[in-house]
DNA sequence: GTTTACATGTAATCCGTTACATGATTGA
DNA sequence: TCAATCATGTAACGGATTACATGTAAAC
């Protein structure tokens, strides 16, 4: 289940890369962001960061340097110039119905880390309003799949299709109430 | 990202055996499945599909028998009754907080799969009153984030975190009103 | 007759998990 | 002094992705 979502970057890796935009972090640092937010998904083991933040190191998307507190070694990381550059392209980029069906919760880990990457208003608006877009179609869509599975034997799957389509539709109110309060108008897709 | 959900198998595992368990399917058959429906989230490619079904039949978990349509060879897989034995157990344990948290669309994985292990209707209770009380708790949660949240600099993390809460209200909705439909009463835990 | 759908597999690589391992510092 | 927290790593294993590889059958 290890999601390319970009060149051959995984998940984990943006995350590594975003988090240590926000503000440069250890190993450590990294690993209680996974234990105690909302980034539960990724695993909190030291096994799992600390190999992927060498692994960004040795590919030149990271930098590191040893903090000494105290007498302890903390090695503290943060994005290289082409790291900052990747991330900002991966965040900015426009939500596209093929990534909310097959990515799920990726667009609003991207969204996540708009500030991050210091995204100007015009990106913002843009990513918004193509989430908006993409989950319109995609409720869509899943309202097709609903309809045709009316009269199956298992009502189960589709009440799971039903709960997909409660899910897009928060998600779509969201974003639509997200721009209106970030001062977007609705519509009006250009002059 | 590969979730340990019970024992040792992968959530695609529990996937494979869901879906024989619907009716026998070959690894052709799961790859369509996994291509065409809101189970995308799983890779459609025979590199993770066919080694992971004869993985399950070499743990004894499912069964294969070749059918001859024509001269082309078809392996169908079924669960054995240890495999079934399996499902079923996972499919109707209750939602915790933690398998919210941190499993995400898990639960509704296991709803979907009610009719393959011929749920009684105290166990679909079960799960629907455990969702439900469940998201209850984890939205609770999450307001608290939001909350501490306020004074940050960039607003994109807390915006992201109310999108959360966004969902999981759908969630708790949809919860309420399917139960509502299949007739169970909203509370009265017990006699 | 050629493309599309049906159908199954293998190999290389890499990543993630689990478990193991170590040691310093802080607070009770 | 003892537990909890801070802090970083390695090794074994298994599983997922990607790409490669092959062939039949049906439809157009």
């Amino acid at each position: 289940m290890i999601r390319m979502t970009n060149g051959n970057l995984t998940l984990l890796e943006f995350a590594l890369i975003g988090l240590t935009a926000q503000s440069p972090k250890s190993g450590y640092d990294v690993q209680q962001v996974f234990e105690t937010t909302e980034m539960r998904q990724f695993s909190s083991s030291p096994g799992s960061i600390y190999p992927a933040l060498k692994r960004l190191e040795r590919r030149g998307l990271l930098a590191s340097e040893a903090e000494a507190s105290g007498d302890r070694t903390r090695r503290v990381y943060r994005p290289t110039e082409t790291g900052h550059e990747r991330l900002a392209a991966w965040v900015v980029a426009s939500v596209t119905v093929e990534e909310i069906r097959e990515e799920g919760r990726a667009p609003i880990l991207r969204f996540a880390f708009l500030g991050a990457v210091d995204a100007d208003r015009r990106s913002v608006e843009r990513f918004l309003r193509s989430y908006r877009e993409s989950l319109e179609v995609y409720e869509g869509e899943l309202r097709s799949v609903a309809e045709e599975m009316a009269g199956h034997t298992s009502p189960y799957p589709r009440l799971a299709v039903l709960h997909g389509i409660e899910q897009v539709r928060a998600q779509r109110s969201w974003a639509v109430r997200t721009m209106r309060q970030m001062g977007f108008t609705k519509d009006e897709d250009g002059p």
